[in-house]
Formats: structure tokens, sequence, C-alpha cells
DNA sequence: CGAGATTCATGTGAAGTATACCTTTAGGCTTAA
DNA sequence: AAGCCTAAAGGTATACTTCACATGAATCTCGTA
């Protein structure tokens, strides 16, 4: 036993196949972005200004995830914050906060606690007005002369929860404020997401927008190189790996973050085989990994609620393939593999009584669906049948065997309690 | 046969309720002069 | 008398419920050819 163990943590202190993984890890900044000057230099010329304590435009970015926009507004942040021991007598904030954290994103409330947090206040979870909320933060920024920008990652995500309204306070803020400034830099995933907006917040928010196109495959090729040099050793990545994760993320919508999850995660499952090379299959494991933990992750963090209705989608969907009674509740069955929103209610009523949970309206019930539908675990449509009603018709949008992963754990937590 | 009315089962919006938590205020107790 | 702690009062956000009305195509109705 014990020697098993030494074998594993042998292995593992060997470094076979990493020399410095932390240049893959999320979080890491490289050096130098490439493909990615234009963008850098567009951004550091808007935000300049700031330089000479004058509030820079609002700036947006956009492009598709892994474009490389975080990346680049943290480089610039970096560079600005350098220098800004230099500036006289102003303060220069620049706060980032992804709104897509679940737990933040909900509301308004709780994204303007989290600010209030990273600027160093502290706010109740609940209880305060939203109003009060607001003329905490605006004195903590103005408590002092300085200029904020707030980076407000993924903001898309947190107004299609809740309105723009929420945007349009913080555009005008500056009104409020006497002594500090502030400058908005959001970034969105949604290329459409400006288009849905109110036009006086686009117009505000939007002085500067700045376009990250996806990369091609050719350039992720190059990006992975450059970054698999310091993290391999050599000649550990066998033929063709590199360029088999370029084209999985080319696919992807050339998603770079994706990219160096994807060779991560091969790296490690190579380790774990205690092989002694990355091999094409790796990555293929990888991929399907990737896929399975992200979807895994947020059941996981999902309400009991949630995953009683989720269990009755994936019952139901499983039943559809095989059919069987549905616990003699209904009688009859769907002929076809559709599930319909009456379906799931029924279904989950039974699995309440199961589980000696509280049950849910219907009401209530639609909603959830709806929100699984956001997250992208199922699809969703709402039909028509004519005479038969209106409803919505149910997909799992998750691959068979991810879903027998969250069946289990959506067991586990179900028997806990 | 076809236009318009009907119908079903749920979608959707608004308003109301329960719960958990926050701040403020007032009263009682302790403490120090 | 001043200071501190505690409990009650008053307020809000959030998750959920209740109520009421909206949907939209299959189906029905009925007038017309």
């Amino acid at each position: 036993m014990t020697n098993n163990l030494d074998k594993i943590f042998e292995s593992f202190d060997k470094k076979l196949i990493f020399k410095d993984k932390s240049v893959l890890q999320t979080n890491y900044q490289p050096k130098e972005i490439i493909y990615r000057d234009e963008q850098v230099n567009q951004i550091a010329s808007i935000l300049a200004p700031i330089l000479r304590g004058e509030k820079p435009s609002n700036l947006f970015l956009y492009g598709k995830t892994g474009t490389g926009k975080t990346l680049s507004v943290q480089y610039v942040r970096d560079s600005l914050l350098k220098r800004a021991g230099k500036i006289n007598d102003f303060h220069l904030r620049i706060e980032y906060l992804n709104c897509k954290l679940k737990k933040i994103s909900d509301t308004e409330y709780r994204i303007l606690a989290e600010l209030i947090k990273k600027l160093g206040g502290s706010v109740p979870e609940t209880g305060l007005p939203t109003e009060s909320v607001y003329s905490r933060f605006i004195e903590l920024v103005d408590s002092e002369k300085q200029l904020v920008i707030l980076i407000l990652d993924e903001i898309d995500q947190t107004v299609k929860k809740i309105s723009d309204g929420f945007l349009y306070n913080l555009t005008r803020l500056n009104s409020e404020l006497s002594k500090s400034q502030i400058c908005i830099v959001g970034i969105s995933n949604d290329l459409t997401f400006l288009d849905n907006l109110d036009p006086r917040v686009r117009s505000s928010l939007s002085e500067e927008e700045i376009i990250f196109p996806p990369y091609n495959a050719l350039q992720l090729r190059e990006i992975l190189k450059t970054r698999a040099k310091e993290v391999f050793k050599d000649g550990i990545l066998s033929e063709g790996v590199i360029e088999k994760c370029a084209a999985y993320a080319a696919r992807e919508h050339g998603d770079a973050r994706r990219a160096l999850d994807l060779l991560r995660i091969a790296g490690e499952l190579a380790e774990r085989d205690g092989s002694k090379k990355v091999l094409l299959k790796h990555i293929d494991e990888s991929n399907s990994k990737i896929e399975r933990d992200k979807i895994l992750d947020v059941v996981k963090s999902e309400p009991k609620q949630f995953q009683l209705v989720l269990y009755s989608i994936i019952k139901l969907a499983q039943k559809g393939k095989n059919p069987q009674t549905i616990l003699g509740q209904t009688g009859e069955l769907n002929k076809s593999d559709a599930i319909f929103t009456g379906d799931v209610y029924n279904y989950y009523n039974v699995l309440c009584s199961k589980y000696k949970s509280d049950v849910l309206t219907q009401r209530r019930v639609s909603d959830i669906i709806q929100e699984f539908d956001m997250l992208g675990i199922i699809n969703v449509k709402v039909i028509s049948k004519g005479r038969g009603g209106r409803m919505r018709e149910i997909k799992l949008a998750v691959t068979s065997n991810i879903t027998e992963k969250i069946k289990e754990i959506i067991e586990n937590s179900l028997n806990y309690n």
C-alpha cells in the first residue's frame, strides 16, 4: 500500500511531463500577447488619459470567449498601475469583476456588493435597500480623490438576468461624484449584446468599442507552441498534439482558453497515466473531460429543487428511449422522445414525495426549466400543439455519458438529505 | 370548403407572501465619577 | 450620568406562490358555393 503510494508520488515528483504548469493556468499572464497588438494598443490609448488624471472614455470590448479580451485588458491594467505611482494627487484604482461567477451574477444588489468589497468596503448580504447600497458605493468612491476604472467582464450575462437599468445607473454615476470619476470598461461575449440595449445606455457605455476577432487555427497553433515551450519538457508532446488542440479549439469559434485548457488537462491525464509523452488520445480524453466538468460543476452548485427538476427531465428523457410506465402517474406515454412541461412537472411531483421535499408550483418549475435552458444543459422550444395546448418541448443538450454523471451527482446529493 | 370562433395546456406578467437578514431605536443594565 | 448591550420595530431582497390574462395552432362551427 505505502509502496504503491510512494510510487505515485514519486512519479509526480519527477515532473516527467510538466516543467511549469502555471503557464497554462487560466490566470497566467504571458509576457506578451501575440496577435493582439492592435487591440492592446487601442485599449491603452483610450485609457491613457487617466495618467493625466482625466477621465477616459467608457470602453466596450466584445468578442467570443477566449479571444484574449480579458487578457488584454489586464495587461493594460497592469502596465497602467505600474505607472500609476507617478500621478500626483490622483489615486488610481482599476477593479476587475467577472459578473458571470454564479453567486454574484444574480442580482444588481450582489454585483454592487461585490464591487464595494473589492474597493475595501463591506455590505451585508441582504437587507439593505438597493438605493442605499448605491450611496454607499458612491460614498466609498468619493471618499478620496481618485479615478476608478471598473472592468466588468461578461456583462451580457448580468443584463440577461437583470435589466439594463443597472448599467444605466452605472453610466450616470459620475454625476453623483464630486471628487472622483468612474470609467467603465465592459466586456461581452455576445456580439449582439449592444443591439438589445437601451439606446441611452449604449451610447454612454460604448463611447469606444473594440472588437476581438476569434483566432484562427494557425494563430492558435502559434499561441500553443509558445506556451508549450515553457510548460513542457522537450519532446514530451508527440507529433500533432498541438495541431489537434488548435483544431479542436478552432472548431469552438477560436477559443484560446479552451485550447490551453485542453493542453493542460491532456498533460495532466498523461501524467496520471504514467505516460512519458502526451499522446493524441489524451487530447480526446481531455476534450470530453472539460466538457463534462464544466456542466457537472454547474449542476453540483444548483439548489435542491433545481436538481430535482433536472433529475426529472433526465429520467423522462431516458424513459423516452426505453418506454416503460412513468410510475403509473399519467398512465399514458409520450410516443415521441419529446418531453413537455407537464410531464416534467408530474414526475417532479412524484420525486418530491419520494424525497420528502417541498413541492414547488408549476409556475416556478416553468421558470426553473427556462433557467436550465439558459445554462445550456437542456434545449427548450415553446411549441403550440394547437388544441392540445401550448408547452415547452424539452431536450437534453448533453451527451448521454455526461447525463449519467449528472444523474449520479444528483442522486448523491439527494440521498444525503 | 374555408373563414372565423373555440379550446386546450401552458406561457407570462404582476402582485402578494414568507423568510432571512439589516439598521435604528429605546430601554435596561453596568460602570465610573 | 454616561456608556454599552439587547430586544423590538421597521425595512429590504429574494425565492416562491397566487391570480389573471396571453398564446397560437389544431379543431370545430357554420355559412356559402
